[in-house]
DNA sequence: TAGACTTATCGAATCGTTTCGATAGATTTA
DNA sequence: TAAATCTATCGAAACGATTCGATAAGTCTA
């Protein structure tokens, strides 16, 4: 492998002279410069990333750990992320934090291989992280919150896109409203169910919670729930069904399909998340989503602060976004039909 | 940040015998080696990446190269890679080779920043590649071939693909086939025609082409192609159109369904690919797919080879795995109902 | 107990780059 | 023309870990 003492060799100058010519650096007569590169260039030398890594401070590596690499949500981050990094000179680098892949968590962030991290994984250890954060590395969060100087959280606003889907279904004129939350630990659950709540005080109307059933985020767990919500309440006590996510909102969907009710018209479905199979599913399912490019942006944009500028100037509090409703055929009256 | 010598100071050892006894080498008295480790962990040392990357002659990581993270093909294919290495030892690292991005591919194969590669990205430049392994950088090309000493090829035999997809449609008895191809210059379609001719070529029956129409990979092609073979032909006279991708083929079955010809019964549509999306569509897309795990951890598996056992053992053609027909509903003459 | 082996540890060199201070030589200033 | 100022380049010291050949001890053989 061609290293920069050759170059220097045959250029006929010392690795240092080497050094900042190839940088372009004006200290180095013009002629010795272009020579220095042309030969550069010809021996097809690229300086060796570790070598300067060891000896410069900055890596100009940004590692994204992901929990694997599934599903629309992540190609979004990672579009943001990339559209903000672009020009600034920075390269994102993803990790897999896959079943026990405690691989890349240690050979980019532990190791010293990269300049900052961007974390959009729920299980990657907390302590972990803020171990990291401690010796020096800035840490971006996405969708979940840690105190602690040098990690920054971005997330999305759960509890003001469960409100905002709420009122959607009281102004639809969805009078009587049973929710299916997650498991007890999920944060995103609570936050879910609060906004459902504090949309449904705020209303003058009276019986419109028909229930909050505790779920477990699988399809199955919807199905049985709705079972469940039909032998408690009888099938037409209930207008509509919010489930704390899209997979089980999928299962609620099948369970009244199955006996023969007619969503949409006889009762109203609504999920969370915007997986790719809601668009897909029939009726295709309402839900809300998250601003993923947006939160990959913004997540980027404050890596690059950090490294760039003064760590002051940046938020102490988590950045929350908006959430999307996105409206489709599972919370409209409209007569659903088959079909293509 | 705390370093190796740090560690050693406070055990009151060289660097070196610091250095072994992290190792767990015999060689360092018993207690000293466990002083040295307690230590080590106390002051959360991690070894620095780049120092011993630019000392030792492995890196232990291997580069993945993907073109964008959309889709469940490169989480497939991820998913047998990092199978693969699992136990080995090697740590994938993902770069985003994306519009214009040249930042992953020099920082981890050009800044020898990783031990092997494996892109799975049409658009990387192949005399690039070639410069590269010819460096020294073993890299396994997944979907295209590129025949060269240090790159290995691991791909799906599109041809046998189409040939068996085209076998099934004529043992379902359809028996007027058109075919829909992508763009010139793309060899994938070329093969996919080849499978469709030899499988055509192979049949007693006569009459069985109803044509070849030129499409270029896009839903708009596959659409106005579908409309023009019911142009040309008269929408009786046509059995089954195969499409050489997904997207024309939901194309073709958007004008079907929008002149009323009932997909399945009337005619048949073939896609290839199996996209996300041709599950979800209705009729949900008879197809065929490419074993992206197994070409994933192949790929892996080849760069493990590359990198501990001698090279001459490993293949220098490329490495091709059969195609897997997905029966859906869009061939079935079973008479399809809308709804869930 | 001198010589041969072991055992436990160390020092110094190395990987390839960058950086800082030094040093000639050329040029300007007083 | 001696002193001051540039200009172009170089040498050496980092960065942090690894590795190889010393080097002291301690153990064993004859």
């Amino acid at each position: 492998m061609v290293s920069l003492r050759e170059v220097a060799l045959r250029a006929g100058v010392s690795p240092s002279t080497a050094s900042i010519a190839l940088r372009g650096d004006k200290r180095v007569k013009t002629d010795t410069r272009e020579r220095v590169i042309e030969i550069a260039h010809a021996l097809g030398y690229v300086p060796n990333g570790s070598a300067r890594d060891l000896k410069r401070k900055s890596k100009q590596i940004i590692g994204v750990l992901l929990h694997d690499l599934g599903g629309p949500f992540y190609s979004e981050v990672l579009r943001g992320i990339q559209h903000r990094m672009h020009d600034s000179g920075f390269t994102p680098i993803v990790g897999c934090s896959a079943p026990g892949n405690h691989g890349a968590l240690t050979r980019l962030l532990l190791e010293q291989r990269v300049d900052g991290a961007i974390v959009l994984d729920p299980l990657v250890d907390k302590e972990a992280l803020i171990r990291i954060a401690r010796r020096g590395l800035p840490i971006v969060v996405l969708d979940r919150e840690i105190s602690e100087s040098g990690i920054y959280s971005v997330m999305a606003n759960h509890e003001q896109g469960a409100y905002h889907a709420t009122q959607y279904l009281l102004e639809e004129g969805f009078r009587s409203i049973a929710f299916i939350s997650g498991p007890d630990d999920s944060t995103h659950s609570k936050a879910r169910l609060a906004g459902f709540c504090r949309a449904l005080a705020q209303t003058r109307q009276r019986g419109v919670c028909a229930g909050i059933y505790a779920g477990n985020f699988t399809e199955d767990s919807g199905c049985e729930i709705a079972y469940q919500i039909m032998r408690d309440q009888g099938r037409h006590r209930v207008d509509a069904v919010f489930a704390a996510n899209d997979e089980m909102a999928l299962g609620v969907m099948k369970a009244f399909a199955d006996v023969g009710v007619v969503i949409g018209q006889e009762v109203a479905v609504m999920g969370f998340d915007d997986i790719l199979i809601a668009q897909y599913a029939r009726p295709a399912l309402t839900t809300v989503r998250q601003p993923m490019y947006d939160i990959g942006y913004h997540a980027a944009d404050l890596i690059c602060r950090a490294l760039v500028q003064d760590r002051s100037s940046l938020p102490t509090e988590a950045v929350v976004f908006p959430m999307q409703l996105v409206v489709r055929e599972s919370t409209k009256k409209t007569t659903f039909e088959g079909g293509i």
